[in-house]
DNA sequence: TGACGCATGTAAAACGTTACATGATTTG
DNA sequence: CAAATCATGTAACGTTTTACATGCGTCA
């Protein structure tokens, strides 16, 4: 599930501008995918020279007109593929785990305030979902009310593991 | 902490050729990076220019020669820059929740496979941790054991999480 | 008056993988 | 006899971000 495909899926829902479809990535699926103007706006025109949507255009006075996409047949078909396909995980990159593995090479304090700083993008995400849970609870369905379960489950242990490592690092700093 | 840093963090520990780099990466740091070694060459070429590496060749018969990377003053200071730099992490994209997020519009039975698939991925991963184990316990500074110890529990708190999930979605087909 | 929201887009760069090429030696 | 290990490298490709460019309306 590149951007592609995922904006694919997201004009199941109706036509949609890029600029919509930017607002609903980042509200949405902000907590686990995101994705820049720079990339959405030249996928969208691929996927129209591929016939995977079809573009209507909308004037408007002062502003740049609306480019209002839609999903054809066959794009559905390509998102419908994607979304049942085998589940591959591409590699797994986690920065925090990778600072932590030279930790040794680092100086003493600079570990414990690199863990609060961890702790700090952890509550940022926390804080994100909170912001969602309206959203969630009026418009989302089934699925994407586990999605938010599954989501808040894992910052929360994720949050606590990092609690853990702080208790542990502090208690070495000190003997 | 791209490939980059990452490599001249592992040139702390001594010279080193870019295929043992490759096993060091695979194996220590392999449950969160990795790299092929199609970037780890040439980015080791590139160090070399930009004087952060220097280059020992080893001839050899047969074989093609090793070629021993040594890090210089200067590539010390640019990992020990890197290690210490605020913590950013860049947009986490997870696979897996945005499939989920998508689950309405699949067909019941591919979800419950799905969720299997994701479940069998994470016990390749818990059984990948379980074979390092006896590494860490041999060769692992204090804070490699830290990481591995919260990769273990990072692991095991996403395999209870997915298992929740696929209680409550097997729960909603039965209904 | 400056920032933000609306709305589009391009170019360059960064980062990385995959597939290919070479070729000897060792192991099953 | 095939596959894996050792050891290097290049070329093509894919994906995405960043920075830039435009320009009007609104809100503080």
């Amino acid at each position: 599930m590149n951007i592609r495909n995922t904006l694919l899926g997201l004009l199941l829902d109706g036509p949609q501008t890029g600029y919509d479809l930017k607002q609903m990535f980042d509200s949405s699926l902000g907590f686990f995918a995101g994705a820049s103007f720079g990339s959405i706006y030249p996928i969208l025109k691929r996927c129209e020279k591929q016939g995977l949507v079809e573009m209507e255009l909308e004037l408007q006075d002062g502003k740049p007109n609306r480019k209002i996409y839609q999903l054809t047949l066959e794009g559905r078909k390509v998102f419908m593929d994607a979304l049942s396909d085998e589940l591959t995980i591409s590699p797994y990159r986690n920065e925090f785990l990778t600072r932590l593995f030279f930790f040794g090479r680092l100086e003493g304090s600079r570990r414990e305030e690199i863990i609060r700083e961890y702790l700090s993008y952890i509550d940022g995400r926390i804080g994100a979902l909170a912001e969602l849970r309206p959203m969630v609870e009026e418009n989302a369905d089934a699925y994407q009310s586990l999605c938010y379960r599954f989501g808040v489950r894992y910052v929360n242990d994720l949050r606590e593991n990092a609690r853990m490592l702080l208790t542990e690092i502090e208690g070495e700093g000190k003997e």
